[in-house]
Parts: structure tokens; sequence; C-alpha cells
DNA sequence: CTAATAAATGAACGAAAATTCATGTTAGAA
DNA sequence: TTCTAACATGAATTTTCGTTCATTTATTAG
């Protein structure tokens, strides 16, 4: 390429992120994105083949990201147990410091799969598993009851975390702060699954 | 009221319900819904204001049903912890039993704020309040730890609770079956709010 | 049976957006 | 400097529905 830097297609993605957390996909106009980006409407199409397109390249360059980050984050951790806090709180802390990305993953994960039909959310299985790979790793020391089921708990663990970023991302004057909700959620999921009781 | 019977605005409620659940709100066509009630398209603008208001009006009456048919399930129950159990259960069987509903509530929940700017979700929040005041009243009886706060455990716990059913929303051939869930699920969340620890 | 009223119809309208494309602009090669 | 391919533009086109409304059909009262 010449130019066609990678610029533009940055730009578009970033006004699109806030375009769609503000309106949601389907009340976001193209038009309204070249805008904010500051390009012209056909431009958009230069980079993207259809409106569709933006959100898929959106999600998966966002999940990316966080998904790279929550890795880091929890190999800083040995214990499991500990692991598990440490998702929590950056889970939490990263909805609340991109509220935006926080609002399209919310909404848009659960419209995928009527939207886009043949679009598998490999990114988000994958941060999904992250989860479960930890219990798993704490079944074998011997840290998590034998009786639990690693897919259940995952998805109930990251279930609690995503009703309370929910909740969140709604109301403008959140009543709890992160350290608060990681620490309960965190908290009773622990005692809940861990095999000595104190 | 000569004519214009209930039946009508049933038969389109049902057939909205159909084609929400399949296509979402937002590519789901009047006119198909029409087409699936057996009626013109016109016809659809004699019960309802606007396509808006037939994703509220259903949305109203689902949740007034699943409200009502919670409370008295729970009432059956007097030990706080039993209620819990039981509220996971009968979440859970209405989401296997009713998918339809499952996802409408899933994708609109979420979409509600954006494209309903002033709907307040009253039902769902008295459905969510179910849980804290059963959990205020463990507290009360001595049941659940002190440190709990009923505000993050309620949404914790519906949290879990809808993620799992998410999963069978979108999968056709579910892992496990709804008593194993319901059973993990309300097992560990349980073990991580009460008092004594077996 | 007839009129009067209510309900239902569905073709047609029009507004709203997504996408296209003829034209203009720019950046680098020669 | 000139040439040209890539890029960018945004007005025009096309498509896609939600909604309306003139007309037809059904219901009930007198």
């Amino acid at each position: 390429m010449r130019h066609k830097s990678d610029e533009k297609y940055r730009k578009i993605i970033a006004a699109a992120t806030k375009i769609f957390a503000q309106k949601g996909f389907f009340k976001a106009r193209v038009s309204e994105i070249a805008k904010e980006a500051g390009i012209a409407d056909g431009t958009v199409y230069i980079y993207f083949k259809h409106k569709d397109d933006i959100l898929i390249s959106l999600f998966e360059e966002k999940m990316q990201e966080v998904l790279g980050n929550m890795k880091e984050q929890i190999a800083l951790e040995t214990d499991p147990l500990k692991k598990i806090e440490r998702f929590a709180l950056v889970h939490l802390k990263l909805i609340e410091d991109h509220k935006d990305i926080a609002e399209i993953i919310q909404v848009e994960l659960r419209q995928s799969s009527k939207f886009m039909k043949n679009y598998n959310n490999t990114k988000f299985l994958e941060y999904l598993d992250l989860i479960s790979k930890i219990i798993q790793e704490g079944k074998e020391k011997g840290l998590i009851r034998d009786d639990i089921i690693p897919g259940i708990a995952k998805r109930a663990f990251f279930g609690a975390l995503d009703e309370m970023s929910r909740f969140w991302v709604l109301s403008k004057k959140p009543k709890y702060d992160i350290q608060t909700a990681s620490r309960q959620i965190t908290n009773f999921f622990i005692h809940g699954i861990r095999k000595q009781e104190t």
C-alpha cells in the first residue's frame, strides 16, 4: 500500500466504538461514524465491506486486546484462587475504564448470534476458558472441590461479573465501587467452590 | 369494544415472540409478524401504536407472568436458603421451557436502555429484588453472613443463572441439564454466602 | 332487512439509510 | 515537473421497511 494507512482504519474503529456504545448497532448511522471519524461516508466502504463488517472487526480487535491483557495479568499469580480474584478485579476494572467497550460487548455479545448467523465468537469463548482452566488447575492442586464442574462454574462466575457490569454501564452513579463488588463476588465464589472452609 | 377481540392481540404477541426471538427486534419485520399471526399488516396497527409498542407490551406481559409464577413458587418454601435453591430451579426451568421468552429477555434487556430511553424496566427490577429480599431475610435469621451486600449478591446470583441460560439458548444440544446446573450454581452460591460452613 | 359502526385489509407512500460511483485529490515515481 | 495509481469524496441511487388510508368486510342494533 502506498497510503491507505492504518490510520483511517483505526479512526473508524474508534469512532464506531463511540457511536455503537452510544446508540447501539442498529441505531448507529454509518454517516455518523464517518463524521465522528472526520472522513467522508464513502471512505468507510474503502476500509470495510459493510456496516456489519465494522462491528465484527471492532469486536475482534477489542476482544484480542482484552484477552491478551487478561492473560498477562493472570500469569502474575501462581495460586489458582488468587488468579480468580485477579480475574474479577481486572475484568471489572476494564469495564470501569472502558465503558464503551463494555456496552458493546454487553449488547453485541447477545445479538451477534442473531444478526451474524455464522460468526463463531472464538475470542469470547477463549476468554471464558481462562476461567475454567484456572478452576481445573485448582482442582488438580486440591484447592477446589472435585464435584465442581468447570464448564458450569466458568459461566456462573463470568455471569456474576457481567451482570454487575451491566448494572454499572446502565447507571450513571454506581452504588458500589469496583473493589467492593470485586471482593464480594470473588469472595462468595471462592467460598462456594473451594475445598476447605474457614 | 364490540369485537376487536383479545384474540388478535394475543395472536400478534405470540407471533412477535416467535419472530423477535428468531431474528431480534431490529431484524424482525412487522409484515413478517403479521404473516405469522395470519392477519394483514395494517391490522397490527389497530392493536399496537408502533413496532416498539409490540415489544414493550410483549415484554410487560411475559415479565408479569414470570414474576407472578416465581413469587408463587418461592412462597412454597420457608427457609431462605431453600428459597434461593428454588429460585434457581424455577428460573432455569422457565428458560428451558420457553426458549423464545428467554431469548427476548436476554437481548432486549440489554438493548432496552438504548432504544427506549424512557422505558423503566420495573418488572425486571422487581424480579431481581425477589433475590435480595430472600438474602435480607436470610441475614435476619442469621443464616447468611452479615458482610454480604444484597444489592451485589442479587446481581451475582442472577448473572450466574442468566449466563447459564444464554449458553442454553445459543447451543442446540445443551451439555448440562437443568438439575445439574441449578444444583451447582445454587450450591456454590449458598456456600459462598451462608454463615456456617459444613 | 338495512343502516350504521367497527374491524380488517393490503397496496401505496414516503422517509430513512446503506451503498455506489463519477469525479476530484494526493503522494510518490520517473 | 508531470504522470498515474491509489485514495477520498459526498451527492445520487437504491433498497428497505414502517406506517397510512381508501376500500372492503363483518357485526350488531333497530
